[in-house]
DNA sequence: CTCTACGAATTTTTT
DNA sequence: ATTCGTAGAG
C-alpha cells in the first residue's frame, strides 16, 4: 500500500481533484496564487507513485528555465529522489533537444547553432544590406517581427501567397533570403526551434510515434501563453491519447503581443472533446480586499472562462490610492512608505515597485539612492548577452562550426586585426554568389589571390587562429577550452587596453565565463552524447543567465508589471496609474489590447500579499513634455469600498468642527497653503510647496527651494512668507 | 577607425 | 529628456 498522505494532504478539494483525476485531457484554470505549481508537481508525482508511470514517460513543459528548474526541484523534493530521465524544460529547450537528436531528419547540420534575438537582428540587417534595401524603409526590427510572427504561426516563406502587394512581396523576399542564409550557416533562431521541431514530428511518422509512445503523460504550465506552433506541437504529441494536462489562467495572458494565443485556452474544448476543466479559485496569497478589487477589475473583460478568487484569510487593509502632484512626488511618497515599512521591521525585499514601462524606474531609483535604500532593478542586459561574452562565444562557435556567419562577422575584426568593412563586403559578395558561408568564401578568395596582400594576410591570420584554436583545444576539458580561447583570441588584451573601468569589468566577465564553463554540467538531462562545447553554447543561447550579479541582498524590487508575473510581495506599489501610461497609449484604441492591459493590471494587483498601493500623478513629464493625464480607467473599475485615498495634504475642506485648534504661531494659516504655492524662507530663499501633511503644531510641508533643494519644514517654526 | 553631431524614436520580454 | 544609431569628418 502506497502512503499518499504527503501527496494529498497539502491539497484543497479542487487541487486534489486535479491531481488525482484519471488520465484524460485536462484544463486546470488556476487563478493567481491558487497553487498551480503545486498541482502540477503533485500531479506528476501522483502519476509516478500511484499510477506507476515511469519518470521516463513524463514530459513537462514550461516557458522559462526558472520555472522548469523550480518544478524539477519540487518534484525531486516530493519524490525524495533525483529525476534524471524525466523531461522537464522550456518549449525551446525541448525543441532544441529534439533537433539535436534528429538533426538529420530535421534537415539540419549536426553542428547547428542557436541564435538569440540580437544575433537574428544582425543577420536581418545583413540581408537587407545584401538586398540593397534602405533600412529606413525596411526597419530591421519590423522585419524581425514579421519573420517571427510568420514562424510562430507555422508559416514559411514558400507558403506565403504573392498577393501582388508590394510590401508583402518584399517581406516575403527578405524572409526567403533570411531562411537561405540561416540554412547555409547552420543557424537556428528561437522561433525556428519551435517550427522545425513541429515539422520534424509532422513529417516523420516514425519520430512522432516514438515520442507519442514515450510520453505517456504531457504537462504544460502557463498554457495561456502558448503560441500557435507550440499548441500545434502539443497536439501532435498527444492527440487522441487523453494524456495532456494543461494549467493556465486566461486572466493572466499578457503576452499576446509576442504571439501568445489566449484563444488556445478557449479552443481546448474543441480540440479535446470531453476534457475536464477544474478551476482553482482559492487564493493563498492576498487579503480579501485585494482579491475582491482585482476580481472587479478583471470582470470588465469579455469572453473570460470565468473565475472568482476568494480567500479564507481576512479582509485586510483597503487598497491605498495616492494622487501625486507629479512624478517626483509619486516617487517621494513611495519611498517614504518603504522607509516606514522598513522602520517597522519590514524587509526591503518584501516590497516591490511595479510600473508599466521601464522608463518609469528612474525617478524611483534616484530617490532610493538619496534615501540610501538598496534596490534592484529587473531587466537589462544579462550575462550571456554582454558584448564581451558574445564575442568570446563567437570564437567558440566558429570552432564548433566554421560556417556560422553571424559569429564570423562578429569577431573577424574583434579585436581589430585590419580586416575592414571593405574586405568583409567582398567576402559577402563571393559568399552570396557561391551560395556558401563567409568562411568558405574567405578560403576561396585566399586561394585565388583575390585580396590585397594586407587584407589577405590579416584574413589568413584570423583563419589560422581559429583553426589552431580548434586543433589545440581538441579533447580539452570544456573550461580549459573556453579559457584557452578567451586568452588566445586576444579579447582579454583588447579589453585590458580599452580604457578605464569598463574594460576591467569586461575582463572580469570573461573570467566569469571561464568559471561558468567550469561549473557547467553537461550531464544534466543529457541522454544523448553531444559534445560539451555544443551543449554549453546552446545553454548560453537558450538561457541568457541571470541579470547582473545575483545578489540575494535585502533589496527593494523594481520591475515592470510583466516581469512581476509569477512573483509575490508583501507590499506592492503599482505606480503611474494613468491613462496613456497604463493602459498604454498604444493599447487604448483596440479593445483586444485594452483587455490585455486590464489583465496586466489584474496580474499586478494579485502580486500583493498584504498591502497594495496604487499611485498616479496629476502632472507627469514624459518625453520632455509636461502632461496632465487622467487617472487610469482601471482605478475607476475598483469599487470605492476597497479603496482608501491617501491624503498627505492638509484637508482644507474638512468640516470646521473637526479642525484642530492651532496653538503654534504659524506665520501662515493652514487654509492659505496649496500645493504648488510659491513661498519664501529666510534661509533657503524661494521655493514651491510640494506636499503638506499633519495638522496644527505638527503641520509640515515639503518644499522645493530653488537654491537649497527639497526640504521638509515644520510650518510652526519655518517662518514662511507666501509669494503671490 | 574613432569621434562628433544630428535625427529619430520612445510598452511590455523569454527563449 | 534621453537614448540610441547612423552618417560624415578627421
Amino acid at each position: 500500500m502506497i502512503d499518499v498522505t504527503d501527496l494529498l494532504d497539502p491539497l484543497n478539494d479542487a487541487q486534489r481533484q486535479a491531481v488525482t483525476a484519471p488520465s484524460q485531457a485536462m484544463l486546470v484554470l488556476a487563478g493567481a496564487g491558487s497553487g498551480k505549481t503545486r498541482v502540477l508537481v503533485h500531479r506528476i508525482v501522483w502519476q509516478i507513485q500511484v499510477q506507476g508511470v515511469s519518470p521516463h514517460g513524463i514530459l513537462a513543459v514550461t516557458f522559462t528555465n526558472k520555472a522548469a528548474r523550480e518544478m524539477r526541484g519540487r518534484i525531486e523534493e516530493l519524490l525524495q529522489r533525483p529525476t534524471h530521465n524525466l523531461w522537464i524544460g522550456t518549449f525551446h529547450g525541448l525543441a532544441h533537444r529534439l533537433l539535436r537528436r534528429h538533426a538529420n531528419q530535421a534537415k539540419l547540420p549536426e553542428t547547428f547553432q542557436v541564435m538569440d534575438s540580437a544575433d537574428q537582428l544582425r543577420v536581418i540587417k545583413r540581408i537587407l544590406q545584401g538586398m540593397n534595401l534602405d533600412e529606413a524603409k525596411w526597419p530591421p526590427k519590423q522585419v524581425q517581427w514579421f519573420i517571427n510572427a510568420q514562424k510562430d504561426e507555422g508559416v514559411r516563406a514558400r507558403h506565403m501567397p504573392e498577393t501582388g502587394d508590394l510590401y508583402q512581396g518584399q517581406m516575403i523576399a527578405i524572409y526567403r533570403a533570411y531562411e537561405e542564409l540561416c540554412d547555409r550557416s547552420g543557424l537556428v533562431d528561437f522561433a525556428e526551434l519551435l517550427l522545425r521541431a513541429h515539422e520534424l514530428l509532422r513529417d516523420n511518422p516514425d519520430v512522432l510515434s516514438f515520442y507519442q509512445e514515450r510520453f505517456q503523460q504531457v504537462h504544460v504550465d502557463e498554457f495561456q501563453d502558448t503560441n500557435t506552433i507550440q499548441y500545434a506541437w502539443l497536439r501532435l504529441l498527444t492527440q487522441d491519447l487523453n494524456n495532456l494536462f494543461v494549467v493556465g489562467d486566461d486572466d493572466q495572458s499578457i503576452y499576446g503581443w509576442r504571439g501568445a494565443r489566449i484563444e488556445n485556452i478557449y479552443s481546448f474544448q474543441k480540440h479535446f472533446p470531453g476534457h475536464e476543466v477544474i478551476k482553482l479559485e482559492q487564493n493563498y496569497r492576498s487579503t480579501g480586499n485585494i482579491l475582491k478589487a482585482a476580481n472587479q477589475v478583471i470582470a470588465h473583460n469579455e469572453g473570460r472562462m470565468g473565475k472568482e478568487l476568494w480567500t479564507e484569510s481576512g479582509e485586510g487593509d483597503p487598497i491605498s490610492l495616492y494622487a501625486a502632484f507629479n512624478e517626483q512626488d509619486e516617487a517621494f511618497f513611495v519611498i517614504e512608505r518603504i522607509r516606514a515599512w522598513i522602520k517597522e521591521g519590514g524587509a526591503r525585499a518584501d516590497t516591490a515597485i511595479l510600473y508599466r514601462s521601464n522608463a518609469q524606474s528612474r525617478q524611483f531609483e534616484e530617490r532610493l539612492v538619496v534615501a540610501g535604500i538598496p534596490y534592484r532593478v529587473y531587466g537589462g542586459l544579462r550575462f550571456f548577452e554582454r558584448a564581451e561574452i558574445k564575442n568570446a562565444l563567437a570564437y567558440l562557435r566558429l570552432i564548433a562550426n566554421r560556417d556560422d556567419d553571424v559569429s564570423f562577422e562578429r569577431v573577424v575584426n574583434t579585436p581589430t586585426r585590419g580586416i575592414g568593412a571593405k574586405t568583409v563586403d567582398d567576402l559577402r559578395i563571393i559568399a552570396r554568389d557561391r551560395g556558401t558561408s563567409l568562411w568558405r568564401a574567405a578560403a576561396i578568395m585566399l586561394e585565388h589571390g583575390m585580396l590585397s596582400a594586407r587584407a589577405g594576410n590579416a584574413l589568413a591570420g584570423f583563419m589560422q587562429l581559429i583553426d589552431r584554436l580548434a586543433a589545440e583545444t581538441q579533447g580539452m576539458e570544456l573550461f580549459e577550452q573556453v579559457k584557452r580561447v578567451v586568452e588566445k583570441s586576444g579579447l582579454i588584451e583588447f579589453y585590458q587596453n580599452s580604457k578605464g573601468e569598463q574594460g576591467e569589468e569586461k575582463v572580469e566577465n570573461l573570467e566569469e565565463l571561464v568559471n561558468a564553463a567550469r561549473l557547467f554540467d553537461p550531464n544534466i538531462g543529457n541522454e544523448d552524447n553531444l559534445g560539451p562545447l555544443e551543449l554549453f553554447l546552446a545553454h548560453a543561447a537558450l538561457e541568457a543567465g541571470e541579470m547582473q550579479g545575483e545578489d540575494f541582498d535585502d533589496c527593494v524590487q523594481l520591475m515592470t508589471l510583466h516581469s512581476a508575473k509569477g512573483l509575490e510581495f508583501k507590499v506592492v506599489f503599482m505606480v503611474g496609474m494613468e491613462e496613456g501610461l497604463f493602459p498604454s497609449l498604444q493599447s487604448v484604441e483596440d479593445p483586444k489590447r485594452l483587455e490585455e492591459e486590464r489583465r496586466l493590471c489584474y496580474v499586478g494587483m494579485t502580486r500583493a500579499m498584504q498591502t497594495l498601493y496604487m499611485t498616479y500623478a496629476e502632472s507627469r513629464r514624459l518625453y520632455g513634455r509636461e502632461n496632465y493625464p487622467r487617472p487610469s480607467r482601471f482605478l475607476r473599475e475598483i469599487p470605492a469600498e476597497f479603496i482608501q485615498e491617501v491624503r498627505l495634504r492638509a484637508q482644507v475642506s474638512r468640516p470646521a468642527a473637526a479642525a484642530p485648534v492651532r496653538q503654534a504661531s504659524a506665520s501662515l494659516s493652514v487654509s492659505q497653503y496649496k500645493l504648488g504655492q510659491r513661498v519664501s524662507h529666510t534661509k533657503f530663499g524661494e521655493g514651491v510647496i510640494l506636499q503638506l501633511e499633519g495638522q496644527g503644531a505638527q503641520e509640515r510641508a515639503q518644499i522645493n527651494f530653488k537654491g537649497a533643494g527639497v526640504k521638509w519644514l515644520m510650518l510652526a517654526f519655518a517662518g514662511l512668507n507666501a509669494l503671490s
